[in-house]
DNA sequence: GTCTATAAGCAGATAGAC
DNA sequence: GTCTATCTGCTTATAGAC
């Protein structure tokens, strides 16, 4: 099929969402323009209403996207492990998948009060439905006796607080590798809701 | 001495920066105005800066205040306690200090990147500060064979966001006093870095 | 110290030509 | 699909009256 010269829906679609991943992450959603994205996508402004009905779809859709990423990654796990082994395979996982994408992350936890309500209770539900699993997992393990933390619920929440956290200060260029790290945290998970 | 009419400088100087912070930590520092700060205050958006030289200087003065209070209270800690006593304290003590000064420790996380340059240095040389005590802490636990952590300076920043993240769900009206949460989390951190 | 008025510019979003 | 031009309204910051 021929081509409209200067059209490249499929070239500059993709290119917003990354121009906007970039930028959002690096400034800010609200220091962010449209312009500012159209120039590094390399189309004027107008151009953009062509991928995006506004600003805040182009926010709202990052977010979904990595959270259901997130979750599709963990859909296949194998529930039929040991709750010690699904705990360090959560754990790993965690910090691995957050290490590789630090734009998306850092996104997902400081731009969700520039939702508007509906879009923050949709990815709010997403997030839900990733802490359940690691909730699931500890629930397991304190039913056979391996994990005794004091309080399920804030055990959930300390655990994914501490993986979290390696964001705001590992560096690929720094003295540990990721293995390492996942290793290091790993221990520091398993003692914390150890019997 | 006489005051002119209209005259409040003790009275809004306060005032501008309560609004700031407020506004700050709901919206943002970049979706806010100088506009919404002087309606919030009660004065017109030029009175503003009888208080400060521009809104960059409101967003610093603001962190730097909050990290200053926090070094303040740990300065006349007692270090003749044990690591393990030390580690108690220092982790029920951040845990109620962050929960009492929600809109602080928001701002101080999340507007990091809105910082000059300059300004952005202060504010994390102020916090390295912070977390060496906790390094110390950990340090001597070490070295008395109390703590084992793999990496202490890992421990140091896993310990440091399990404890803040507690800012991130914690309502007042919730089913935990900040009693209650301290020690739930003051469990797990002593389980994590234990021998 | 606060006001009003204004400067100088950028914002999100849309219309219509090509 | 992209462009240019534009609408409307907002932004930070300053000047000068009171």
């Amino acid at each position: 099929m021929a081509r409209t010269a200067g059209s490249h829906s499929d070239i500059t679609g993709p290119r917003v969402l990354d121009a906007a991943l970039r930028l959002f992450a690096q400034h800010g959603f609200a220091a962010v323009s449209m312009r500012q994205i159209a120039r590094d996508v390399g189309v004027q402004a107008g151009a953009l209403y062509n991928y995006t009905p506004d600003k805040q779809a182009l926010l709202f859709n990052l977010m979904r996207r990595h959270m259901e990423d997130l979750l599709d990654q963990r859909a296949n796990r194998d529930t039929s492990a040991s709750p010690l082994e699904r705990l360090e395979d959560f754990a790993r996982f965690h910090i691995r998948y957050h290490l590789k994408r630090p734009d998306e992350v850092f996104i997902a936890y400081m731009e969700l009060r520039n939702l508007t309500p509906e879009n923050f209770e949709a990815i709010e539900e997403l997030r839900r439905r990733y802490e359940a699993e690691l909730e699931e997992i500890l629930r397991d393990g304190v039913a056979e006796g391996v994990f005794a933390p004091a309080d399920i619920r804030i055990a959930t929440m300390a655990v994914i607080a501490m993986l979290t956290g390696v964001t705001t200060w590992y560096r690929p260029a720094g003295r540990l590798s990721v293995d390492e790290v996942e290793g290091l945290y790993w221990e520091m998970v398993r003692k914390s809701v150890s019997v």
